[in-house]
RNA sequence: GCCGGAGUGGCGGAAUGGCAGACGCGCUGGAUUCAAAAUCCAGUUAGAGUAACAUCUAGUGCGGGUUCGACCCCCGCCUCCGGUACCA
């Protein structure tokens, strides 16, 4: 073989890892230490793999072969995000199947996978469209349909931490005596009330386009994520899961992990949870005849600053908000009725874009503030928001800088209550601006001179002693809106109880355990319904009614499970991915949970892992898995940008571009080792970078270079080079290879896969250089090298003599006393600046070293006509001499 | 606006308190070749200086500070990237 051909050679490789199982994980629990190294799955689309993907899923490769080096019992899986709306879209087009399209789009993947030689144990492989796992996503979902939230309950969880707050079973739920007492249809109605899984009347929000509702993770800027469609807000019943429920452990159990700050606080800011307090404002009665009887006759307001209830001077509403009808006075009713038309008619975009502009109308009603008596009037306004809190406001103009702009838009009254805390250098500017620090309260009373902290204590004991009020916790984060219309997701194990006449009455029945899948049903047309009925609303009479045993007539629940669902557990599942008797073995979750290493794109930051975060807490109460958290340790790769344009800028990747570069046409020109080397070499594993094509022609020479070190590139056939040779190394060579041996093992541990890469360049320009290239030696870098780029270094261990194999050869190890040099190149410092350089043994001390220093011609030239002040000797690294 | 991250040669990047620019790309020159590709060798921060070395000066976004010594730590700014936004 003249030249290093990668063609034969990764093919070759391939199919032997292929055909020995050489990464396959044995199923039997074992006695050796795991690490599960995950990544995140793909969602196999039809464009095929993107750079992107072997980024990650070549750093996991690296850090796995590495592992079982070391010994380690690998897992190391790969499976298919594989419901979604693109086969669906595909489907409505072609009438073609979704299930076609992604098996077709699953094997264009695999194949690309095996392409890059990555060392997965493709015994493991799962698809979440397959029935015997959706199986089991709806068994989840059953499990999740069957808890309710304790919030009260105090426990110690199998991993020996004490919380406050567990999922239970729904029959362990206390029922109210009058409930009990109105039968076992109101039991029903008041369970289904308190499950995680429930049915919801609230306003959703519709994609026309896309002929299904969307969770408010999957809304930017008021469009939808995919394909930026605009988003109305309309009422629908809908699946909502309650993840509000686990907010605050969602937030406080992320402490421990291994994951970036940012992304730590990107979840916690997506869960937002503050504290302040509820406040009741009695509503004045009408004093134009109209009457005020109804109940509730208080508006309660949410408010994290308690301690400025004295500079209220008005209320806002929500325009959606109940009480708007019962406190508009019969003046006002036209001004407002025509605000809330107008603000239903605008889409959460809209409301956005004028966030500027404060807009509202005066209800002609007021409320009394409970702290002072005082008569405040309440306006509606769209900036309130009737999704977050109460939907009611008290405004405290002088201290929000929302409440001032509306007050300044409205001519209403700026009464501040707060003044800066003395040396804190903040200043309050009433008159242009609103004070929203923190400080000592004024012109409240009793409480003037408190600090805000203590104000804010004080206070909210006095209300709830007054019984106007009470500590309060809110979340940014919303329930999961659970729910899609689609047909391409997993469909709900739910039925509906009809009545006579064949109408829904409100009462749900769960499909057993043993029934599952619910299978989709066979359908010709994949067309949209174009409205909010679901898809699945289109199937067959027999699937969507059925006549339970005790001669209940039910109809199916037609609505989809989202893409999310199935994405929520199948790190579970890869760990068991056969048993068909359960959703994992539990002595098999017991060892290879939680996951060690979890490496996928920064865009799941906050959906994927948070949904899948909550559904593990789930099972955790309901004692189904062990461990508190799913993914001990996540690294988030950069994006890979395009190639940079002549001016050095870089942009996304995309098909409008036409930046993209296909990874096939890279092992085709340059093989799958140099792809996955470059990918490794380009930067840090987590930063953004742009896409080079030299870089990966510098690696593809560095592995010909490699190739030549080692094998006579002139022979007819592959042979050893003539300088290789079954000789002693020197004590250089030693040195160096247990330099690399230490910097790449250090580095492999950081995931410093870079500067990994970098040391093993060094080895192979000294090693190339050496008349006599020991065997030892090389094979020990074989070995080094066979993680990056693992099918030349099966080639060259085979040509250094060995049969089979490295995956399992043990991982070399350093001898420190051989990294030790005899002498050692010091630099000599004056104030700090570099004036000489010394060269004295290694194992110099400080005295030596000054000494040795003095000894230096151009030390002394330095040292000439000045004084030394100070001499700085640090052995082994510099030294400084102070002069003047 | 708020929260996070990052700013180092022509480019990707290395060095987390001790020789700034490892390694790679690109570029320049040379060797090899009939020629090319491939490969190998040398050079490559800028400026001053030298026949050539030597040597000197400046230099890690900007301004200040701590230190014998700062890309690295602290304070104040600027720019770029990511997240998020009427959340009371």
């Amino acid at each position: 073989m003249p030249r290093y051909d990668f063609k034969p050679v990764e093919s070759r490789w391939q199919q032997y890892w292929d055909e020995n199982q050489t990464f396959r994980t044995e199923d039997a629990v074992s006695e050796k230490k795991k690490l599960y190294v995950l990544d995140m799955f793909p969602y196999p689309s039809g464009s095929g793999l993107h750079v992107g993907h072997p980024e990650g899923y070549t750093a996991t490769d690296i850090v796995c072969r590495y592992s079982r080096m070391k010994g380690l019992n690998v897992l190391h899986p790969m499976g298919w995000d594989a419901f979604g709306l693109p086969a669906e879209e595909h489907a409505v087009k072609t009438g073609t199947h979704p299930r076609e399209t992604t098996n077709q789009n699953i094997a264009t993947f695999k194949r690309q996978l095996k392409m890059l030689g990555f060392s997965y144990d493709w015994e493991r492989e799962l698809a979440t469209t397959d029935p015997d796992y959706y199986r089991w996503t709806q068994w989840i979902f059953l499990q999740i349909f069957d808890t309710w939230y304790d919030s009260e309950y105090e426990w110690t969880g199998p991993d020996g931490v004490k919380r406050k707050g567990k999922g239970r079973p729904i029959n362990e739920l206390p029922i109210p005596s009058d409930v009990k007492t109105s039968g076992a249809e109101a039991v029903r109605r008041y369970q289904d009330k308190h499950r995680l899984a429930y049915v919801s009347d609230a306003p959703v929000n519709w994609c026309p386009a896309l002929g299904t509702v969307l969770a408010n993770e999957e809304i930017i800027d008021g469009k939808s994520e995919r394909g930026s469609h605009p988003v109305v807000r309309m009422p629908l019943k809908q699946w909502m899961l309650r993840i509000t429920a686990y907010g605050d452990r969602l937030a406080n159990e992320l402490d421990p992990l291994t994951w970036s700050e940012a992304i730590k606080l990107m979840q916690r800011n997506w869960i937002g949870r503050s504290v302040g307090a509820e406040v009741d404002f009695k509503i004045v009665p009408s004093e134009n005849g109209k009457p005020q009887t109804e109940t509730p006759s208080s508006i309660r307001v949410y408010t994290t600053r308690p301690d400025t209830l004295f500079g209220v001077t008005y209320m806002v509403l929500a325009p959606e908000h109940p009480l708007v009808d019962t406190i508009t006075t019969s003046e006002q009713k036209a001004a407002v009725d025509e605000y809330r038309t107008k603000a239903s008619l605008k889409s959460d975009l809209d409301r956005t874009d004028l966030a500027k502009d404060k807009t509202g109308v005066f209800t002609g009603g007021h409320a009394i503030n409970p702290v002072n008596g005082e008569k405040v009037p309440v306006w509606i306004a769209d900036y309130v928001l009737i999704s977050y809190g109460t939907g009611a406001i008290m405004a405290v103009p002088a201290h929000d800088e929302r409440d001032y702009e509306f007050a300044k838009t409205f001519g209403i009254e700026i009464r501040q209550v707060v003044a800066p805390a003395p040396g804190s250098g903040h200043a309050a500017d009433i008159d242009n601006t609103a004070f929203t620090e923190t400080g000592i309260a004024v012109n409240s009373g009793k409480y003037n001179g408190l600090t805000t902290a203590d104000f804010k204590a004080q206070i909210t004991k006095d209300l709830a002693a007054a019984g106007v009020g009470k500590e309060a916790v809110n979340y940014r984060l919303r329930d999961w809106l659970f729910s899609r219309q689609r047909y391409w997701g997993e469909p709900f194990p739910i039925w509906h109880e009809l009545d006579a006449d064949g109408n829904p009455t409100g009462l749900m029945r769960a499909d057993t355990a043993e029934s599952l899948p619910v299978l989709h049903p066979h359908m010709e047309d994949f067309k949209p319904t174009g409205t909010p009925e679901p898809m699945l609303a289109k199937a067959t009479q027999e699937w969507l009614f059925k006549t339970d045993t005790d001669g209940v007539k039910l109809k199916r629940e037609t609505n989809s499970m989202p893409q999310w669902a199935g994405s929520c557990w199948y790190y579970l599942r890869f760990c068991d991915n056969k048993n068909s008797t359960n959703f994992i073995d539990p002595a098999k979750e017991k060892y290879w949970l939680p996951v060690d290493l979890y490496i996928g794109g920064a865009e799941h930051a906050v959906l994927h892992l948070l949904y899948s975060r909550f559904w593990h807490k789930v099972l955790f109460d309901r004692g189904h898995v062990s461990t508190p958290e799913p993914f001990q340790k996540l690294v988030n790769q950069g994006m890979i940008l395009g190639e940079p344009d002549e001016n050095g800028k870089a942009e996304k990747m995309s098909k409008s571009r036409g930046n993209v570069i296909n990874p096939d046409e890279v092992v085709k020109d340059y093989g799958a080792d140099s792809l996955r080397l470059y990918e490794m070499f380009m930067g840090p594993l987590e930063q953004t970078k742009p896409w080079q094509m030299s870089g990966v022609e510098g690696v593809y020479r560095f592995l010909g270079r490699v190739w030549r070190m080692i094998v006579d590139e002139r022979a007819e056939t592959v042979k050893l080079a003539d300088a290789v040779v079954d000789v002693a190394p020197t004590d250089e060579q030693l040195r160096v290879l247990h330099k690399t041996i230490k910097a790449v093992t250090d580095d492999i541990d950081r995931l410093s896969f870079n500067t990994a890469i970098s040391r093993m360049m060094e080895f192979s320009n000294f090693m190339s250089s050496q008349e006599a290239r020991p065997k030892v030696v090389l094979s020990q870098f074989v070995q080094l090298l066979s993680p990056f780029a693992p099918h030349i270094a099966e080639e060259l261990w085979n040509v250094l003599g060995h049969p089979n194999t490295l995956a399992y050869e043990p991982w070399p190890t350093y001898d420190p006393a051989l990294l030790v040099e005899d002498s050692v190149e010091v630099p000599v410092q004056f104030n700090g600046k570099l004036r000489s350089k010394i060269v004295v043994p290694a194992n110099s001390d400080a005295a030596a070293l000054e000494a040795a220093a003095r000894a230096d011609e151009q030390v002394q030239k330095n040292l000439e006509g000045k004084t030394v002040v100070k001499v700085v000797a640090v052995p082994g690294r510099m030294v400084n001499f102070v002069v003047k």
